[in-house]
DNA sequence: CGTCGAGAGATTGTCAGACAAGTGTACCGA
DNA sequence: TCGGTACACTTGTCTGACAATCTCTCGACG
């Protein structure tokens, strides 16, 4: 098949395809925890071959979004507190590791400064639509590094992050203008070079939304 | 297929086996990087379907161990300086944060020790079989997290330096005696919570092993 | 003699169909 | 009511096939 239209759309194969629309449901909460999603089911939601949905099923298991036992169908992750916090506390230790190596030549990444600027922007007070800003601003720190090997890998954690936000339905956050502050102290620590209060700033930052995470999970 | 046999022996399929196999095999450069690995070499050497083939070398390819372009044939993935650099950025960004928080409870990972009394062990000067007790070491620091994510992104940056070391075939070390010591320092500065102090001597000892990869890799 | 283009070979991408093997469940008998 | 067995469903793997595309080589032309 590979349609030309297709792959003039930076889709590379239709297993790519395939594997992008599924990601994308299960991080917007479209499909839900707990069904199974069979192979022949996603190869006729897609109209594709069964080797194709399967591929793309292996995909995302391997991106820790989907699990399966042999012989099983697959099912979206399911996120228990050990998840929520297995997931901040490697989040934790990429991030104040880039936050250090950034306050030895005291670099203030700019996307991190417009991604909070953003927030800043927004009315005070709770709002789902500070979730992309936020990560965005995250995102910045790291990609700031340069490193191709750590930007993978923060990514695959920053996936299952929206995972854990797309299962908690009411998605409790913090105030826009105490996130944007918390950033702002950051930045600040970065640009003095003070790598030490950085990390502890954003231990602190982090642990307060792996809390509100780990309580909206238990309150079902 | 699937024999009885295979199943009992940790093997949980055909693919996962020819994946098994063919890691070894790359690992311990028996695969040399440049050479064209197609699928239908691979299902002839291990007897299997293509599809098969083309699944572990699929996996091998999310790992990073080989590379492929659309319609050409995978190969082992090739290392220059850059890549060692960033690879070992990545390990040394892991490794630190893990330091900083085990001197925070004191607390020194049992195979630690063990390992590093191996290395100990061995006669002093250059030897290519401290390798393989210097990775356990740093296995042990990350280990001791007790984090399946933090655990999982180590060990694919692990598999990348088990190939930087393939790829140079003059496996030029340190001294075991001088590896050895420098271990026993860093665990004595997590021992007395010093996660400041382990961390920059583990940065230092890292990098050192990275500039003795990059010159070695630049002598051809 | 050097350079460019076309064709052939090789390799991958995808599909269709098939069968074996394993797991979970529902039914039936004790 | 409880336990065992048979069935249905799903996955794992294989065979075979064809289209698309990339690379390489060979020939023609300037």
């Amino acid at each position: 098949m590979t349609t030309t239209s297709e792959a003039s759309l930076g889709i590379v194969g239709v297993v790519d395809a395939v594997t992008a629309q599924l990601r994308g449901r299960i991080l917007s909460g479209d499909i839900r925890s707990g069904v199974p999603l069979t192979e022949a089911a996603v190869s006729q939601l897609f109209g594709v071959a069964r080797p194709s949905a399967k591929a793309a099923i292996e995909q995302l298991v391997a991106s820790g979004l989907l699990v399966r036992t042999a012989h099983r169908s697959a099912r979206v992750v399911g996120i228990d507190s050990a998840t929520v916090r297995d997931v901040y506390r490697t989040r934790t230790r990429l991030e104040s590791a880039a936050l250090r190596e950034l306050a030895v030549t005291r670099t203030v990444p700019p996307a991190a400064l417009d991604a909070n600027a953003e927030i800043l922007a927004m009315p005070p007070g709770p709002d789902p639509a500070t979730v992309d800003p936020d990560l965005r601003f995250h995102t910045a720190l790291i990609d700031a590094l340069d490193s191709e090997r750590t930007g993978r890998m923060y990514r695959s954690v920053l996936d299952e992050v929206r995972l854990c936000m797309a299962q908690v339905q009411g998605r409790r956050l913090l105030d826009a203008a105490v996130i944007s502050a918390q950033h702002a102290d950051i930045l600040d620590a970065v640009a003095s070079g003070d790598g030490q209060r950085a990390a502890e700033l954003l231990e602190a930052h982090l642990s307060s939304a792996e809390e509100r995470l780990v309580e909206a999970l238990d309150a079902d």
